[in-house]
DNA sequence: AAAATAGTGTCTGTTAGACAGTATCAG
DNA sequence: CTGATACTGTCTAACAGACACTATTTT
């Protein structure tokens, strides 16, 4: 038995202070004309990765920034309707910037804010809601959140990610001591923001820390479990 | 193009207060002879997670006890000698007991203690140092350590499966009290053991709740992160 | 009684959340 | 000056780690 291998790509970013998909329309069947994830076959010789970056490449132009890891197999023996077509997903956190560029079987790519999204093909919308999840779980224990951000960038900026990821207005004095004191999250860089509002901001860059020892977690201490509630980072199914 | 796609099963469970790991030898080649993984080929119109369910069945006679949850898909081109095989990686996590069966394509089947590991065929190393991994970091955060226990089981034999996985010791008295305050984590059935030294131990299933709030964490909150990889607290014994 | 295991209580330093106050810019 | 944003400090309740103590069984 022999199955058809592709990549498809959730891609994250803020704009305008929201999370936001990088989402393509179709230009053939099937699902002609419906939105999806961008993505396509892998070659030949191609490692799944190299797959995955050759397409981000050819979907946004982005070089070396942001992030870039697997996120799971989706082969639901009907899930393409061409045939037995299983997927490797992969999550993508890139900074804002990148004009989408249309790909080979893309008549367009745009970014498209998660709060409201289009209907997508085959079984997309649960790759990209697994997607989120993940990064959301992510930003808790590693610094993924400056993958979000320009190669400099001031508390604040960090603080508007984890807002936007999340969903939830955080404390910017509690959140700047967090980030302040959780060794290897950021490094200063001496630098500071000129020409806006208010008082310059100190500028940094990505720390040396693999994993935020302690973690910052979305939920309080207090919050309860109950039937209904989904809190905490999910996988999926046993 | 077209692929192979197999499945392949990180299979774990606490024996003598162990982290073991089921492993089978290949009966046929490549690597004829080495220990592997168990797993297999896809079947036509076989979705991923009824393929791991099937092998795990084939391989360890278990029903539906434990946990299963898919770890990951490599598909590096020259993993395998054969041609282009891309495997989907899955984690199961089960009590200690059955009995390993031999399957087709396996001469035999064994546990294996984590801490001394034969040499693995193809990348079957990498795939289960992921898996073990998975398994450490989930206990932080999810309620799947009850996984390893039998349907009823005490505080402390919930214990042992956190240390025999962290590779690090507890204290017995901060663990029950964290247990017992993480709402969801254990529901008491109201039975106790019997016949054992000492005094009877209450009994416990797993309690609702699918993340634990807050999250047992591995490492002290003072820890500090700096080249050397620096994990657990020191040991501690009354 | 002694040993062994289960479970509870207490003390203390650290931390998270809430929120007040100070610093430095533009206009 | 005012307004705006950046950053620091303080208070308090809750929590984590360390460790003493009580409870209930077997031998």
């Amino acid at each position: 038995m022999t199955f058809t291998v592709t990549v498809d790509l959730v891609v994250l970013t803020i704009r305008d202070a929201a999370l936001s998909v990088l989402l393509i329309r179709r230009a053939v069947p099937p699902f002609e004309g419906d939105y999806a994830l961008p993505g396509g076959f892998v070659l030949e010789h191609e490692d799944l990765l190299d797959a995955a970056v050759r397409e981000l490449q050819e979907e946004t132009g982005v070089g070396g920034a942001g992030h870039l890891e697997q996120l799971g197999t989706y082969g639901t023996p009907d899930r393409d309707p061409r045939g037995r077509v299983v997927t490797v997903a992969y999550l993508a956190l890139l900074p804002d910037a990148p004009a989408p560029q249309a790909g080979s079987d893309a008549a367009a790519a745009e970014w498209r804010p998660f709060a409201s999204l289009p209907p997508l093909a085959f079984d997309h919308a649960r790759i990209l809601a697994d997607g989120v999840e993940r990064a959301r779980a992510k930003l808790e224990y590693s610094p993924l959140a400056t993958a979000f951000c320009p190669p400099e960038f001031t508390i604040a900026e960090l603080r508007q990610v984890y807002e936007a990821v999340w969903a939830t207005p955080l404390d910017l004095r509690n959140f700047h001591r967090k980030v302040s004191k959780t060794p290897g999250f950021v490094t200063p860089t001496g630098r500071t923001t000129a020409g806006e509002r208010g008082r310059p901001a100190r500028l940094f860059t990505r720390g040396p820390a693999e994993f935020l020892v302690p973690p910052m977690l979305r939920i309080g201490p207090d919050d309860h479990i109950g039937p209904g509630h989904h809190i905490g980072p999910e996988d999926h199914e046993d």
